[in-house]
DNA sequence: CAGTCTTGTATCGGATACCGATACTCGGTA
DNA sequence: TACCGAGTATCGGTATCCGATACAAGACTG
């Protein structure tokens, strides 16, 4: 019985070209697993995973089991709640040790840090969120919590206003149409047009401070990296605290270091994968 | 308790108890490419996925299709090479900051970096490996290649001797024996009643200093992190460049700290399981 | 402590969708 | 031009997932 006529329904649409490749997926399934597991904030139970993830019971039993087997999820033997085992930290491992901006950049940072006399961070864009992918903590608890690979929404975030800076305008909008804009504190500018100026504004000085954007009493300042055809590739970043600095401070004496240290960084030879 | 009876070889085998749960084979095969990818010193193509793989090329294709569409492979347009992308770090993110050790340290951690003036570092036992999950690097260059994620035989790590130092006596033979001992530089020390001894003499000193085991001119030191039970969940690592520091300064200056430090993890109340 | 609910574990069979085999496209090389 | 190696695509058989279902084990109620 062949299916001469069932085209390939399902979810991919594009009657055009659905060649071969669809999804394998149990991957999909899989990985959707991981990234319940990754998000939820505590160890979580099967039936949890399974609503989240829209899986079915016995589905998410088989994934969570194989998982487990594989090494990647950790179960509390007594409570039965999964969460993910340092195992997935060989695939950070894999990511970050071959990614040429990150070690080309590591020194410079370093050295940032020192003359700065705060922490500081580097990052990228990934879809609509900044992503940290080197931190530098500063030498005082200033900002905790600074964790590699965390994700914040670009239009809220000093790092995502400096690489936007640098992209096509039509990009920017596409971005920040992409999904709402929510606010994070009572200072978050939510506003379209007021998020363009401040990324105009951004292009020409060459750096991005932002006021309590993510978080009530953190100022951050940020210039975008660029490779050799100045495509914005990720940005140095910096955060401090109102209680220590006022706005105009970071802007004077943080600013131009933050944009001196981008610019060393975009220098840098074989930092970006031309 | 499978007491080594007569244990029938072959793939799972265990007569007794073959329940549901047998392995979902494309989540493995998925996983399996990824850890290729993740291990591939550079971008890595289909034909050589596959071969590392064990994997036929047809199902390489679809898998790493699969993992490109998913978004956790990029894959150079013109080379068609693959690595990991960002969104790996995810992952890390979702390990690192439910992590009550890691959360609790810390503050501690950078407190022992400023005042070593070293970089300090933070890992743990997985399997036969030390794995780094902290790392703050210190003032200078030091120890480049700080990454999160990497691992190194436990053996010839100081992080290493540091937990095995706490650990029954069956389990250190055990994890000694499950692998060959192998010198990484001239000075590894790869005879296994010496390093019994060596691990012996961290026990009764608190912490383990070695001497270029990983990498010429690196001296290391490191003292374990216990949970209530004092039972080793991780330690605390410092290492030196050989051009600043002898063996017996390290020693003297750094163990006392390092040791003073991971006792002070130690002691954090929430950082351990329980 | 019995009843009830919720969560995890296990089994089974049918339809699905993986994977092996195979062939085509495309660049680079001799 | 012929050759070669790497990536891409198609197709069908059958191994294998997943839905449906039922059982076991705590946790909470009354």
């Amino acid at each position: 019985m062949n299916t001469a006529t069932d085209a390939p329904a399902g979810a991919s649409s594009d009657p055009a070209a659905p060649v071969n490749s669809l999804l394998i997926s149990s991957v999909r399934n899989a990985m959707q697993v991981m990234e319940v597991v990754a998000a939820s904030p505590e160890p979580i139970g099967l039936t949890r995973i399974a609503a989240l993830s829209g899986l079915g019971k016995s589905a998410t039993q088989r994934l969570t089991h194989t998982l487990h087997d594989l090494g990647y999820l950790d179960k509390d033997p007594v409570t039965r709640r999964y969460q993910l085992s340092v195992k997935v930290l060989d695939f950070a491992y894999g990511f970050l040790s071959k990614d040429a901006l990150i070690n080309g950049a590591m020194l410079l940072l370093m050295d940032a840090r020192e003359r700065l006399g705060q922490g500081v961070n580097m990052g990228r864009l990934d879809g609509t969120d900044f992503i940290y992918t080197v931190r530098m903590p500063g030498h005082r608890l200033s900002v905790i919590g600074g964790l590699i690979g965390r994700r914040q929404p670009a239009y809220c975030t000093s790092g995502g206003h400096a690489i936007l800076s640098l992209m096509p305008r039509a990009s920017v909008e596409a971005l920040l149409d992409a999904r709402p804009l929510k606010a994070m504190t009572p200072m978050t500018v939510t506003d379209r047009a007021r998020l363009l100026e401040l990324i105009d504004q951004a292009r020409q000085e060459g750096f991005s401070v932002t006021n309590q954007q993510i978080l009530i009493g953190e100022l951050a300042v940020a210039a975008p990296i660029v490779d050799g055809y100045g495509l914005p590739i990720g940005a140095v970043q910096c955060s401090v605290s109102t209680a220590d600095w006022s706005f105009d401070r970071v802007r004077a004496e943080l600013a131009p270091q933050v944009l001196q240290t981008a610019n060393r960084i975009s220098r840098v030879p074989a930092s970006h994968g031309g």
